[in-house]
DNA sequence: ACAACTGATAAAAATTTTTTATTGACTTGC
DNA sequence: GCAAGTCAATAAAAAATTTTTATCAGTTGT
């Protein structure tokens, strides 16, 4: 009766397939085939019915469920009591939003490898909206995004807060401050891509019926709105925070407008599972390290 | 993080070394030592103090001590929920009073098979004594001796209770019933060894100052016993139970004497472990065993 | 000092687990 | 209804792991 036996199972059950598992658990579907057929040949019981397109539990496989979880539970309280700070290992899949990437992500990475150098991190890179269903899917472990999160199965924990604003290349010929929006519909507003925060914010400050038409060019790749917004091609809404050196050497200057853009709250955020140590360990760590200034991204 | 690692831990914490640990779990020295050595990488802690003769738990390794038996008890309290019955498994170390195993033991052991085959028994033959000292050392998961047992640490079932009388060869020139001690004490005594119940009832028996001497004969094998009386070396004092076929057949008989013999109250007794579901559930077998009687010894 | 213990260790063997590659059973979209 | 896609099962090979064998070095008790 092993534990990764176990594990594996639990994951099986959220994820309601060997496959997703194979994937969570960076192994083959086989691997996983393997490891549950083993648990149901020493318990003489068959787990999960595999008629339907969804692998769901049986009445036995759910049964063994809470158990499964409260032994995880226990290891991991286990694990907490007595092992050695640092020895702490795993992988953990990280979802990062873009504006942590380029304020303290390295940091913490960095002090994570000293701290904790048996743990590995897999971090993708997204959008809240996306991170926010990773996160319920059981697809990321932690995920550091735009807040609030409401979702009762997640907890949360506030980072850090930056402001968002309006920034232009020096050379775009803009008119007194503040611009009146229909005067900063002239240019294409860059920004973050749809479903994002700033996007909505955006669309909905142009949204009024005698407001002018905003071309909003939506981008995935932050490095990318500050390379079009230091080349002219029009304004752009992201945190200053990200842009400290071409704001300090004059490449890029943060201007008012008409209308004040929201903050964007950072939190991090991990399910609610029992067994997530690791990510509050991590949690905690990334909270000290948000909270000190850093320099952004350099082009 | 093994289960199998944890149960080698807790076996090695309560058995005090590793050879011992090996030992019990059927595997070899080195086995042990990589896993508690996988143990101890994996937690960052070193759970053993080598230094001196007995293996000691370091304050770490008391501290993992009660999360491990949890973690087992845990998983026993999973697979009784769950698993089929039937697809229970492991090796039991069970002792047996020898007037056992000439009764139902092999009736016992033929149930045990149908009902639970991935079962597998190491069956040594003692005396009481000697296994009530081996179910405290945990070197028995399970015994069925002659009771009562008093050790708290022990949980203890009634099996069966035996009489034990006094038995000859037809042949041997006895004089009238009740024969008086000193007429008895013409012959030699024939019983179980020394450390034993009956042997000791014996010896008491002839202790008074104006006692006869005595020859008092122990043997380890109860077959021998029987061989002896059958050959009319003297008389025994054996449960009648076991040779119901040469009383029937007259090639012994019971006989009264000034005397009475205690009756022989047989219990299963197990050390009272969170994960001793296997060792309760041969009981109840044993005890439905125990309860219907059965052919003895035939020579 | 020596015999009888202890556990550690290296190398070989055995076992278990994982992967690769393929299959058959089912959905699903057309 | 049929092709395409997805699911998990399976066999064989490869990889990783665990266990054994054999030996060592250190204590302990005589």
């Amino acid at each position: 009766m092993d534990l990764k036996a176990l594990e594996t199972f639990v994951w099986v059950a959220h994820l309601g397939g060997f496959r997703t598992a194979a994937d969570r658990l960076n192994a083959t579907q086989p691997a996983i085939s393997a490891r549950i057929a083993q648990l149901e040949e020493e318990l003489g019981v068959r787990l999960f019915d595999r008629e339907s397109r969804r692998a769901t539990l049986t009445e036995k496989g759910l049964n063994l469920l809470g158990y499964a979880e409260r032994m995880l539970a226990l290891r991991s309280e286990m694990v907490q009591a007595v092992a050695e700070k640092g020895s702490m290992r795993g992988i953990i899949r990280l979802g990062v939003a873009e504006s942590i990437v380029h304020t303290w992500l390295s940091r913490l990475v960095e002090r994570l490898h000293y701290l904790y150098p048996a743990v590995s991190l897999e971090i993708e890179v997204d959008t809240s909206f996306v991170m926010r269903e990773e996160l319920l899917a059981h697809q990321l472990d932690l995920a550091f995004l735009v807040g609030p999160i409401t979702e009762p199965q997640l907890k949360s924990v506030p980072l850090c807060s930056y402001e968002l604003a309006w920034v232009a290349s020096p050379s775009l010929p803009l008119p007194p401050e503040p611009v009146p929006l229909k005067d900063l519909a002239r240019w294409p507003i860059i920004t973050f891509s749809r479903n994002t925060r700033p996007y909505g914010a955006i669309q909905e400050m142009f949204s009024g019926g005698d407001m002018p038409a905003v071309r909003l060019f939506g981008n995935s790749s932050l490095a990318t709105v500050v390379r079009m917004t230091l080349d002219g091609i029009g304004v752009s809404a992201i945190p200053p925070v990200i842009i400290s050196r071409e704001l300090t050497d004059g490449r890029l200057k943060v201007f008012q407008a008409e209308e004040p853009l929201p903050r964007l709250d950072f939190v991090a955020a991990y399910a609610k599972k029992p067994d997530s140590l690791m990510a509050a360990t991590i949690v905690s760590l990334a909270a000290e390290v948000a909270a000190t200034p850093t320099a952004g991204i350099s082009l």
